[in-house]
DNA sequence: CATTATACTTCGCCTGTCAAGGTATATTGT
DNA sequence: ACAATATACCTTGACAGGCGAAGTATAATG
């Protein structure tokens, strides 16, 4: 919607892990971080970000457990795995190559 | 594909239009141009391709008309409109947004 | 005691990509 | 002469990811 929707699809899995670099999360203060993080310019839809869950652990690169809050709502928590770790690294040496591929062909310099 | 192909997607129409923006082009020519700016790393599928300009033609950011070749194979030109420029320095404009978001979300510094 | 915030889940639609197949013409190799 | 290759375009159908919408459940707040 509105600015970059389109432009961040393809990051969401990248997003994510690097979130999960940082520790154990579970999905509703990821997105809050995710919130914050950009100022509220961004953050992800509930149904994108549950899916992407499921995709990650169904890979591998994330597993999952119940925490054990003695109040509010139950939290599933997140935690990323070696294959996750060399997961996250892959992308972001993806990013890099495709962000210098991107630049070249919509022709905007480096340092613009 | 490999590499930056899901990254790419969303910057589709951008790549178009900024070959169009240095004059009209036809699709073969077009790919061949953004096969050679990325050293041989990436390029459109041609359905992906016929299906942006389909997609931008029908936006009523491009036109297009057939050139008047006396050999080879007939060739659908394009030409970028008013809107379509202005379509353009949008999407540089949410390209520029949306790259620094990424490298907050992902954790890279502006500079690596 | 109703509303809001927290927290997770699922269903079904929409859009963009792409593999696969097709058409037509000109050049090149043998 | 004719097969193969290059140029150039087009369409169909499948698939994947994002997301609107709706639902469930618990705790805090006014």
């Amino acid at each position: 919607m509105s600015i970059a929707s389109d432009l961040i699809r393809g990051h969401t899995d990248t997003i994510i892990l690097a979130c999960l670099m940082g520790g154990d999360n579970y999905g509703y203060e990821i997105n809050k971080s995710i919130h914050q993080k950009t100022g509220g310019r961004y953050e992800l839809k509930e149904a994108t970000l549950y899916t992407a869950f499921r995709r990650l652990e169904q890979a591998g690169h994330i597993s999952s457990y119940w925490g054990n809050e003695q109040t509010g709502a139950r939290r599933r928590y997140y935690r990323i795995s070696d294959s996750g770790r060399g997961t996250y690294q892959a992308l972001i040496a993806e990013w890099k190559s495709a962000k210098g591929m991107i630049e070249q062909l919509i022709q905007l310099e480096e340092n613009e």
